[in-house]
DNA sequence: TTCCAGGCGTATC
DNA sequence: GATACGCATGGA
């Protein structure tokens, strides 16, 4: 069935492109074609919002949680426009928006995207999911538990490959509970994200920010290094108290795209 | 050929 | 705690 999901606004370009999620492809016409999960659909820009063109009922529910529809970005960005270098991040791509991506695709996601371009990125994860995923969809924490490191290195993922797998391992062996980490406070579940070999503070704060829905987690990349060092020497503006990831996902779309 | 990419582990101080 | 270096891979 085809469904109209309303939201304020959101500019899918920007918010598939601007390197939170790596499994969205621009099919051309405002249409484009993504999996989250173990679900996939073909969505299509609207004014407000965007028709999801090939959903089943039982998951519209999932797709509204997925694109955080009740999330008030009028009220977040006119608190931003107090800071003129994110006033200008926010009026480059205002239909930007954060989405809530499932934990372990997220985790798996930036331990590839370490040191590594978002082209390559989305090559190795579309590799992986097409190689050891069921329907295409991310493989299974079990699955990868189960590889051994020269299975992973035909893919790409470089000297990551030990990196997945200990992630795995320590998912399956339950000594990391990503259910626990859901409900705890930032500090505590950075903490535990951190006990996986390859996941350091970068790392962390994205799946924090895109797989948690933890809004106060700044992933620092080189990029933003760069942000900081320009703009912000003397550290981050109290406008941003609270949204610190939502502005980092503004400036970061932003500096790349400035030529 | 060298440099870089949504960094991190390790060694060393 | 800070800093230096190596690391797989492929594109520029």
């Amino acid at each position: 069935m085809e469904y109209f999901l309303e939201t304020d606004f959101i500019d899918l370009d920007s918010t598939f492109n601007c390197g939170q999620c790596f499994r969205w492809e621009n099919g051309g016409d405002g249409l484009y074609s993504g999996t989250a999960g173990n679900k996939s659909v073909t969505v299509r820009q609207e004014k407000k919002g965007m028709t999801l063109l090939n959903v089943e009922k039982a998951d519209i529910a999932f797709w509204e949680e997925y694109f955080c529809v009740d999330e008030d970005y009028s009220a977040i960005i006119e608190k931003f426009r107090a800071d003129s270098t994110l006033r200008e991040a926010c009026g480059f791509a205002p239909g930007l928006r954060l989405l809530r991506q499932e934990p372990f695709e997220t985790l798996i996601s930036f331990i590839i995207s370490q040191n590594n371009n978002i082209k390559r990125i989305k090559g190795i994860i579309n590799k992986m999911c097409s190689v050891f995923g069921e329907n295409g969809a991310i493989p299974a924490p079990e699955t990868l538990a189960r590889l051994e490191v020269g299975d992973l290195t035909p893919l790409g993922t470089g000297y990551r490959a030990r990196y997945i797998i200990d992630a795995a391992k320590k998912i399956v062996s339950g000594e990391i509970m990503l259910d626990e980490i859901a409900k705890m406070p930032y500090n505590g579940a950075k903490a535990e994200l951190l006990k996986i070999i390859g996941v350091g503070g970068k790392v962390a704060d994205c799946v924090l920010l895109f797989g948690f829905h933890e809004l106060q987690a700044f992933p620092k990349d080189v990029w933003i290094k760069r942000v900081l060092a320009q703009y912000y020497p003397d550290g981050l503006p109290m406008c941003m108290q609270g949204y610190e990831g939502i502005a980092q996902q503004f400036l970061f779309h932003y500096i790349r795209n400035l030529k």
